[in-house]
DNA sequence: TTGCACACGTTATAGCATAACGCAATTGAT
DNA sequence: ATCAATTGCGTTATGCTATAACGTGTGCAA
C-alpha cells in the first residue's frame, strides 16, 4: 500500500513540519496551527501518528520532536533504517540511510534471536557551520 | 579521574538501577527511594546526570528510561558507541558494542563534516523469549 | 576568613503524551 | 436503503517527564 489521501488535520501538520526549518515538537506544530484551528494536543499526535505510519514523518526520540522525511524517492516503500545527525548548535537534522550499517546490525541482532521492529540511530553533534 | 567515590543519593540510585531487572524511568526509581528519604525528582535527576557522565548508567531515549552500565571491563575508560536491544515483551534491555559500526557511522558523518559528541542505537522489537 | 565548588532539599513550573468521552462522516456489507 | 464497523475529529482532564529558581550546608584552598 502506499500512502491514502491525507486528511484536512493530517495535511496542515505534514505542511508545518515541510516548510520547518528543523524538528519540531508537537506542541510547536500546535501552536503554529492554532489560526487553522488547532486547539489540543491530540489533534497533533494524532496526525503525527499517521504520518509516522505512512513514513512521511519521522520521530527524533532524542528530542522528543518530529521531522518530515527527506528521502528523495516516493514513500511506497519501506525506506529500511533511519538514521540522523543532530546539530545541537544550529539544530539541523540530516536523514541518512546506509546498507552496510543496516545489515550489521541485523547481523548482530539475529545473533541474540532478536526480532526487529524499530531502529533509531541519533547523533548528536556540531555540524561543518557549528563546529 | 576515573568515577569518584560516589555521595549518598549517588549510590542509592545506582543501587535501584543495578538491582533493577529492566530499565528504569526516574520517577520509578524516585518511588523507589522513598523509604531511603527521597522526596523530590531532582534528587533522582541529579543523581542520574552524575551517573550518566561516570558512564555508569545508560539512557534509554526511546523509552525516557536509565539503565545500569553491563560493560563487564572497569569504568575507566570511555566504551565508544553503545546500542541496545530493548524487548517489547518483556522490557528485557541488552547493550552491546560493535567496532564495524562504530566505524562505518564515524565514516559517514566524517563525510558531512559532523563531529560526533553522543550517538543514540535503539532497537525495538521482540527478544528470543517473546517472539 | 573569605571565597568557591559542590551536593543537597524544596517548591514551583514547564514540556511531552495519552485516557476517556461523545459525535460525525465514511465505508461496505446485507 | 439500512445497519454495523471503522475512522477521524473535538474536548476535557489527567499523567508522565524534566528543569528553573531559590536557599542550605559542608569542605577546601587562597
Ligand atoms: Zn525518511
Ligand atoms: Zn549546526
Ligand atoms: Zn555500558
Ligand atoms: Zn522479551
Amino acid at each position: 500500500m502506499g500512502t491514502p489521501q491525507l486528511t484536512k488535520n493530517q495535511s496542515l501538520v505534514m505542511g508545518a513540519l515541510a516548510h520547518s526549518e528543523g524538528p519540531m515538537s508537537a506542541y510547536t506544530i500546535l501552536d503554529k496551527l492554532r489560526d487553522q484551528g488547532f486547539r489540543a494536543p491530540l489533534q497533533v499526535y494524532r496526525a503525527l501518528d499517521k504520518l509516522l505510519e505512512y513514513g512521511l514523518v519521522h520521530r527524533l526520540e532524542s528530542l522528543n520532536a518530529f521531522v518530515a522525511c527527506t528521502c528523495p524517492h516516493e514513500h511506497e516503500h519501506d525506506h529500511g533504517v533511519t538514521a540522523f545527525t543532530i546539530c545541537e548548535g544550529c539544530g539541523q537534522v540530516t536523514e541518512f540511510h546506509d546498507e552496510a550499517i543496516e545489515e550489521r546490525l541485523s547481523a548482530l541482532v539475529r545473533g541474540q534471536s532478536f526480532k526487529t521492529e524499530k531502529t533509531t540511530i541519533e547523533i548528536r553533534g556540531h555540524c561543518k557551520s557549528c563546529a
